[in-house]
RNA sequence: GUCCCCAUCGUCUAGCGGUCUAGGACAUCAGCCUUUCACGCUGAAGACACGGGUUCGAGUCCCGUUGGGGACACCA
């Protein structure tokens, strides 16, 4: 009722923002997405960023579930500030708010059974009522209440008019309080529930802007009501979209949503992801490639669009070729050894290092680059994939041979030098170039498919390449005789 | 069932009344490059859901329809 004209002055407060999931499982890809736009805007606004775990759902919640939100975060490169706060360590605070709204006549005792509630359910229903608690115990004396029955609390929420939230995403949206119940506050076994926990920790965390998922839309109403009834200022709401799967449903644990974790193991690089998230929903003109230092100084909430996106590993892909094309290569050659590799050599390690230019952008994942380069850090002999055993049986063990006598007469052995004595090999014997250096490629390497084969050839060194060379030559008995 | 939100190429989006014969990116297709495969480059095809208004003028504003999504716990 109050003429919500009230003027949210731009004041010049500090910007908090916070990330708090429930750690009922991994940290899902619109988690993150979620915490990276809170994370964003408070780097933007040189504001604070921090965690909160919402853990009061002991039954739910996992220690597992805490780290892998935690490692989810780190790698994501999302770093928060303050220490991270645990819903569950703070229920005594809840519940003491619970009470004060108690004595100001703010929230009420309530004794309705579970079955009185599903009975409340059924009936609106079937009238076509909102479903919602009939507030049956609102105004009735604490006498009356049946013996034995632990009470729960509930808020005490007006029943006319409308609440209205300014949403700095959705703009404003208003909801008549009808719809909404007198929701509980305090279980009957006095542990507070989300909505009770979300708004005390809020406050007292002094969180200035709430950035989350589309689905509290509905919640910010029940939670504006409850700031109101406790006197305190609600922070600036901005319910950004959500992510849905590729056939336009929710992704949820159920339905689609993988785990960060799963991104790293299928090979996508932090920075990808982070890009491809802030895209999703996110835009900043024809801008599509844009660092993290673009993202901080350019992310702002009006640049947050309203509908819903649907994941695309297409595009996570490219953008993710791109990253892997511009990184590091001792970087690359780093996460390879140490999430997609077993053992590698020093020697393995060096030659992957050299190689790094050449399998950079044939890749676009980590698990496509690991694929791509195994030949560098495998031993001898190479395992032949079928295209390889046809390339080496078709070219024939005289072309082989042809080929590693040619090679031995190579005195530089280096890429130019190299290529000229194949090149020299393929006119005297009047073949195309790629006649032989398909079979070299496949003898080398194990596949039909590889960087410039004179530049593996180079990696390799003369010793290892003249010896899988005459591995070909000693395996092609072996290869199934597959003319074609 | 009730309430809320959304609606531009297959996908992500630009567009904030005229400069839109609607732009970009991914994906797709064709070509170039080439020892394979990529990368890169060039080009092609491809969208304002529908119907009413408002306005000199609507992809842009309003209403409705349709379609999609979300929320309705002593779960978070």
């Amino acid at each position: 009722m109050p003429s919500t004209e009230k003027r949210i002055s731009e004041k010049r407060m500090t910007v908090v923002t916070r990330f708090a999931p429930s750690p009922t499982g991994f940290l899902h890809i619109g988690g993150a997405r979620t915490a990276l736009f809170n994370w964003l805007y408070a780097r933007h606004h040189g504001g604070v960023f921090r965690l909160r775990i919402e853990d009061t759902d002991r039954k739910r919640s996992t220690d597992d579930a805490i780290q892998a939100i935690v490692d989810g975060l780190e790698w994501l490169g999302l770093d928060w500030d303050e220490e991270t706060v645990f819903q569950s360590a703070r229920s005594e605070r809840h519940a003491e708010v619970a009470r004060s709204l108690l004595g100001t006549g703010q929230a009420y005792y309530c004794y309705a059974s579970q079955e009185e509630l599903e009975e409340m359910r059924q009936t609106a229903k079937k009238e076509g009522r909102p479903m919602r608690y009939d507030g049956r115990w609102r105004d009735r004396d604490s006498s009356e209440a049946p013996q034995g029955v632990d009470p729960v609390i509930r808020l005490k929420a007006p029943q006319e008019g409308e609440t209205e939230i300014v949403d700095q995403v959705q703009g404003t949206v208003r909801v008549a309080n009808e719809q909404l119940d007198d929701m509980v506050l305090l279980r009957a076994d006095g542990s507070p529930t989300y909505m009770l926990s979300v708004v005390v920790d809020d406050h007292d965390m002094g969180i200035s802007h709430v950035i989350r998922g589309d689905d509290h839309l509905t919640n910010a109403f029940r939670q504006t009501l409850l700031y109101r009834a406790i006197g305190w200022e609600a922070p600036s709401f901005a319910h950004i979209p959500l992510i849905h799967g590729p056939d336009g449903a929710k992704m949820s644990k159920r339905h689609g949503a993988l785990g960060v974790e799963t991104y790293r193991e299928m090979g996508f690089l932090p920075e990808a992801l982070r890009n491809y998230l802030l895209r999703l929903g996110w835009g900043h003109g024809d801008d599509e490639v844009i660092s993290t230092e673009q993202a901080i100084e350019w992310f702002d909430l009006n640049g947050v669009g309203r509908s819903a996106a649907r994941f695309d590993f297409a595009k996570l892909s490219n953008l993710n070729g791109h990253y892997l094309r511009e990184a590091e290569d001792q970087r690359l050659v780093d996460i390879l050894c140490a999430d997609f590799y077993g053992e590698v050599t020093p020697l393995g390690r060096k030659r992957l290092l050299a190689g790094m230019a050449g399998l950079k952008p044939r890749a676009k994942t980590m698990k496509e680059l690991a694929d791509l380069g195994q030949f560098y850090v495998s031993g001898r002999p190479l395992v032949f994939e079928e295209k390889a055993q046809k390339l080496i049986s078709k070219g024939g063990a005289d072309l082989i041979a042809a080929i590693a006598e040619a090679l031995q007469k190579v005195e530089n052995w280096n890429e130019d030098e190299l290529e000229k004595s194949i090149r020299a090999l393929s006119e005297q014997r009047e073949m195309k170039l790629g006649a032989v250096a398909q079979p070299l490629r496949a003898a080398l390497t194990g596949s039909s498919v590889s960087p410039g084969i004179f530049e593996v050839a180079a990696i390799l060194g003369r010793e290892e390449s003249l010896g899988r060379l005459s591995d070909a030559q000693e395996q092609m008995q072996t290869f199934s005789i597959s003319a074609d």
